[in-house]
DNA sequence: CTGTTAGCGCCTTCAG
DNA sequence: CTGAAGGCGCTAACAG
C-alpha cells in the first residue's frame, strides 16, 4: 500500500528473491539457477560466477518449502519435531539438548512444542506440527488421546515415545518404567529401615504413577505414606523448599521425603538445612533425575538417576535409523529400555 | 521392500493422503475440500459430511508447506525460529519456555536452532533455518557473522537480538549490557572491602565480557584479579565444585570467587561447603543467572539476576507486535534494555 | 552445458 | 454453492 522507494541495489521488495528472479539476474533459465545450487558441477564456470554473482546481488535465499514433496529422498523436509511438556524442567532440557546435537549431525532441523502436561494441548499441537509434514516426530509419555494417536499413524513417519514403558507402542519407544521406580525406592527404603514415607510431588501424571508405585509397594508390605503434597508445575526450588516446610509443620516425625525431582528435592534440603536438621540423619530426602546433580549438592542427595541426555540421544538415534537406513547397521529397535538407577550418597 | 497387506479402509500408500485423494473419496472436486476445510460456511452442510468422512477415512492432513507462499496475510508461514547457543543451561531453556509460551499462543511455531557458542554454526544454521522462510528470528547475542547479517537482511523478516546491548542493532534488541554488570559487581564487592577477587567462568563470549568489565573496574581502582579458571561449555555443578578446588588450592588466600554462572557457583558453593568453609564468612561466592536459584540454596549464594523468562516473552511480544500489528497499539519498541539487579543474600 | 516442459499440493480468481 | 483454470517456487525429465 505504501509507497516503494527504489533502493538502487537491493529491489525494494517486500518479498524476497526468487529463482525466477536470480535466473533474470544472470540471463539465464531458472533451472540453471537451481543446478547451480544444487548441483554446481554440472555448471560452467563461467555461468556459475555470474549465477553466484546474481543470487549475492538479489539477496536470494532458498525456499525449502517450496522444494516440493518429491524432492530428495522421499520428498523429505528434514525437520524431526519434538513434543514435550515443558523445557524449564532441565531433565527435559537436556534431553532437547541431546537429541537437537544428534539431529542437527544429519542435517535435520528441530520443530519443538511444548505441551504442558494436557492431553487436548499435545492434541492440537501435534496436529499442527503434522501439517508442516516433519520426517518424524519424538513424543513425551505413552499416553496420548485417540486422535492424537490416529494422525500419528495417519502421518506415515516414525514415531518415538519417550520417557515412559508400555507394552503397546505406537512405534518406537526410548524409556523406562515408572511403576518400577516406585517399587524400587519403597524396597530400598523399607529395607533401610525407614517406615514415615511422605511425598512431595509435582501434579505431573509421570510423577504419579511413580507415587503410585511406591505407595503400592509400601502397602503390600503394610506401610502407608504419612503425607503427600503436591505442587504446580512447572517446580521450582521455591516450591520444594515451602512443600518441604508444609510437610514438615503437619507431620514433624516423618523420616524420609520422597520427591518427584531434584528440584524439589533441592528445595527441601534448603529448607531441611535451613532448620538445621541433618540430613540425612535427621530426614532423608530422596530425588528424582540426578543431573549430575544430586552429586554436588551438599549435603549429598540421593536420587533416582535417569538421565534426561540418553533417553534424547538414544530417542534421536533411534529416529535416525530409520530416517537414513546405513546398509549394514541393523535396524533400529522398537523399544529401548533405558532403566534407572538407585544412587545413594552421604549414609542415606 | 517389505509386501503391503492392503487394509480394508487406509490406503497402503507410504505418501499420505493428499487433497485430491479426498476429494476422490468424496466424490467432489479438490477445490471443494480445500473449502470445507478452511470456510466451511461456504459448503452445504450434506456436502461437507461426506467430506468430513472422506478426511477421516483418507487419514487426510493439511500440508501448511505446500499452502504455498500466497497464502493467509503475506504469505505466513507461522514459523518463528529460535536460535539460542544452547537449552543447557536453565536460563536459556527458561527463555525458550517463555518465548514458546507466548508464541504458540498466538498460533506460532518454534524452530529451534542450537548453535553453540561458535560462531561459524550460528552462520550454517541461521542459513538453513532461513531457508524454511520463518515470519521472524530471534537470535542470541549480538556478535554474528558478516554472512549471517546479509542473510538476516535479505529474509526482509522481524529479527530480534537478545542477551546482550548494543548501539547498532540488526533490528530489535531485548538484553543488558554486560559490561555494565562487571562494573557494578566490582563497585559493590570494593565497596564491601573485599580485595582478593578470582574467577571462575565458562568459556562464553559474553560471560568474558562481564568479566573484562570486572577487570576493568577494578584495575581503575588498583585491584587486579588473583586467579581465573576457564571451564567448558557447558557449565556444570562439577566443573564448578572442581574449579573452586582448583581455585582455593592455587591461592588459599581468595576472598570472592565471581562466577559465570548460577551453576558453577552452586558447585563451588558445595566444595565450600565440603571443605567447612563458611560463606560467605570466609570466602564469598557470587553467581550469575539467579533463576530463582540462589534464593533457595543454603547458605544463600549472592548473584546477579538476570530473568530469562522476561527476556524470551519480551522478545516473543517484540516479534509479535511485529508479526500482528494491532490497530491501536504501539508499534514494537526496538531496543529494550530489562537490565539485571544485584542480589545480596546472607551477609555477602 | 543449458533450456523446455511438466507437475508437486494447494489456493486464488473467475465462471458457472 | 460448486467447478475449471491458472499459478506459487522449485526441480525432475527430457530435449537440444
Amino acid at each position: 500500500m505504501d509507497a516503494q522507494k527504489p533502493d538502487d541495489d537491493t529491489p525494494p521488495h517486500i518479498t524476497s528473491a526468487t529463482l525466477t528472479d536470480v535466473a533474470r539476474a544472470a540471463g539465464v533459465s531458472p533451472i540453471t539457477v537451481s543446478r547451480a545450487l544444487n548441483q554446481p558441477q554440472l555448471v560452467r564456470p563461467g555461468t556459475l560466477a555470474r549465477i553466484q554473482a546474481a543470487v549475492r546481488a538479489t539477496g536470494y535465499a532458498r525456499n525449502a518449502a517450496m522444494a516440493g514433496p518429491r524432492t530428495a529422498a522421499q520428498g523429505a523436509t528434514k525437520l524431526v519435531a519434538l513434543i514435550l511438556p515443558t523445557v524449564a524442567n532441565p531433565i527435559f532440557a537436556d534431553m532437547v539438548q541431546a537429541a537437537s546435537d544428534k539431529l542437527t549431525e544429519r542435517g535435520y532441523q528441530l520443530l519443538l512444542g511444548l505441551a504442558g502436561y494436557e492431553l487436548w494441548r499435545e492434541e492440537i499441537l501435534v496436529e499442527t506440527v503434522l501439517s508442516r509434514r516433519p520426517d518424524g516426530i519424538i513424543l513425551t509419555g505413552t499416553l496420548h488421546s485417540d486422535n492424537t494417536r490416529k494422525h500419528l499413524r495417519d502421518a506415515h513417519i516414525p514415531v518415538v515415545e519417550t520417557w515412559d514403558m508400555t507394552a503397546s507402542p505406537i512405534d518406537m519407544l526410548v524409556g523406562f518404567s515408572h511403576e518400577e521406580v516406585g517399587h524400587t525406592v519403597a524396597a530400598r527404603m523399607l529395607e533401610k529401615g525407614y517406615r514415615r514415607f511422605a511425598i512431595l510431588t509435582a501434579a505431573d501424571p509421570r510423577a504419579a504413577r511413580r507415587n503410585q508405585g511406591l505407595q503400592a509397594a509400601l502397602a503390600r508390605q503394610g506401610v502407608s505414606v504419612a503425607a503427600t503434597d503436591v505442587v504446580p508445575v512447572p517446580a521450582s526450588l521455591r516450591l520444594g523448599r515451602e512443600g518441604c516446610a508444609r510437610l514438615l509443620a503437619a507431620h514433624p516425625d516423618i523420616e524420609l521425603i520422597v520427591c518427584s525431582s531434584d528440584t524439589l528435592a533441592q528445595g527441601a534440603l534448603t529448607e531441611a538445612a535451613s532448620r538445621g536438621l541433618p540430613v540425612p540423619g535427621q530426614l532423608a530426602i530422596m530425588g528424582f533425575g540426578d543431573l549430575n546433580f544430586a552429586a554436588h549438592t551438599f549435603p549429598p542427595l540421593s536420587s533416582v538417576r535417569v538421565d534426561g541426555n540418553a533417553i534424547g540421544a538414544l530417542a534421536a538415534q533411534a529416529m535416525l535409523r530409520r530416517l537414513l537406513p546405513e546398509p549394514g547397521a541393523p535396524a533400529a529397535r522398537k523399544v529401548i529400555d533405558t532403566g534407572f538407577e538407585l544412587i545413594e550418597r552421604g549414609s542415606t
